[in-house]
DNA sequence: AAGACGGGGTG
DNA sequence: CACCCAGTCTT
């Protein structure tokens, strides 16, 4: 016989009834429940006991607040818990490393110290402070999220994760970054850090890596966020992922929660998370043209849709060495410019995502001034720094700038 | 339920 | 080269 506990409420349970059990605490959360659970073989948080181990949310917290006082990072976007810093600093880590972020974070913020002064910025400026980050859909999501905070809520942000992720870019995870971390709600977060810890802290082994399969962890998150400083018990769940329960070779002698870990206890650390499958690389092959045009150069800018949409590159197309001549006279853009005195500068190769590039660069002279379109532009070499470049544009960019290949 | 989307650091 | 990263959005 077990007996539950829930606020005012007492319901007396047997283990034919643990499924009912599960549903309430999925409910009220672990927190909103006094439980006498102890001796029974009760697992936690709408997750079957087959699953994983029970949480004492209370001790992780203790434990885990304890390390982080004297363990956190000193990172730029804790000095302040303005949410528009934090919401910058929460975009800009969508998959991207904390390391990374640091400068862009700082210069950006320079660039644009509130949501107004955001939304009221060129679209070209945001990508220019953006360019090298990645994901540069980011930045477009976010001048449009701001441009709706300016016009619709008065610059204010919402205070609930249901309004913030009203707003393009800003999904589960960020929502409750900014919840929890700027306004102090009890919101939960999940992502590559915490997803870990959680995973291997309950023991959860099953596979995480599709659609919904990280909703367990969700549960557990909520589970275990406290009701005060859920911000700062999510940041330290984060640093704690980074710092210690590290994807290989975690550091857990270091670990202030080792003791309750059930990978540890269980020696499943190395298999906690599941590494999910990886798709193979697809092979490409495509040519960047600069035409030359006097001192200047043709650039174009990347089409909605595109890889790189709304920053400049070099004209491509799409063909293998030894074809790239062709190629040019057949291009809808470059045709009209009756390109001659091709020579080929070299070759490298770029990946994005699971996509290798092999990409030969070319230079020519345009005979002709075609009429250009509107994403067409010619640009002095020396002003191409005032652009925002693709990754693979500005190395071309560079290449182009020295003395030697002028 | 999958795939697309960037780039750089690490071993 | 393979793997990883303070995810989100669209088919």
């Amino acid at each position: 016989m077990l007996v539950i506990s829930i606020e005012d409420e007492t319901s007396t349970l047997t283990r034919g009834h643990l499924r009912t059990a599960w549903a309430l605490i999925d409910s009220f959360g672990w927190n909103g429940i006094k439980t006498r659970l102890q001796g029974a073989d009760v697992k936690v948080a709408g997750i079957r006991s087959s699953e994983c181990r029970p949480l004492n949310a209370r001790a992780i917290a203790r434990a885990l607040g304890a390390w982080y006082a004297r363990a956190r990072r000193d990172l730029p976007w804790r000095r302040s818990r303005d949410p528009y810093r934090v919401w910058v600093s929460e975009i800009m880590l969508q998959q991207t490393q904390v390391e990374r972020v640091k400068d862009f974070y700082q210069r950006f913020l320079a660039l644009f110290p509130t949501v107004e002064s955001l939304a009221a910025a060129d679209e070209h400026d945001v990508l220019r402070a953006w360019e090298g980050l990645g994901y540069y859909r980011r930045a477009r999501q976010m001048h449009a999220a701001a441009k709706v905070l300016a016009t619709e809520h008065g610059g204010i942000f919402p205070r609930t994760v249901a309004a913030l992720r009203g707003l393009p870019g800003i999904g589960r995870y960020t929502a409750g970054a900014i919840a929890s971390i700027a306004m102090d709600l009890p919101e939960p977060i999940v992502e590559a850090n915490s997803r870990r810890v959680l995973a291997r802290l309950a023991g959860y082994a099953k596979r995480l890596d599709r659609p919904g399969g990280d909703e367990p962890i969700w549960k557990i998150a909520h589970s275990l966020v406290p009701q005060r400083d859920a911000g700062r018990f999510n940041q330290a769940l984060m640093d704690l992922g980074a710092m210690v329960c590290t994807p290989d070779r975690p550091l857990c002698t270091a670990c202030p929660l080792a003791r309750m870990c059930d990978a540890k206890n269980s020696g499943r650390v190395s298999r906690i998370p599941m590494k999910s499958v990886r798709r193979a690389t697809k092979q490409l092959r495509e040519a960047a043209i600069i035409v030359r045009r006097g001192a200047r150069v043709l650039v174009q800018k990347r089409e909605e849709g595109e890889w790189w949409a709304g920053l400049w590159d070099f004209p491509r197309v799409q063909a293998a060495a030894r074809k790239i001549h062709q190629a040019i006279g057949e291009s809808k853009t470059l045709q009209p410019l009756a390109c001659t005195q091709p020579k080929a500068l070299g070759t490298f190769t770029h990946t994005v995502t699971h996509h290798r590039i092999t990409l030969a660069v070319v230079a020519c002279t345009a005979a002709r001034t075609g009429k250009l379109s509107q994403n067409l532009a010619w640009v002095a070499v020396d002003k191409l720094g005032e652009l925002a470049m693709t990754s693979p544009g500005r190395r071309i960019a560079k290449m182009i700038a020295q003395p030697s290949v002028r």
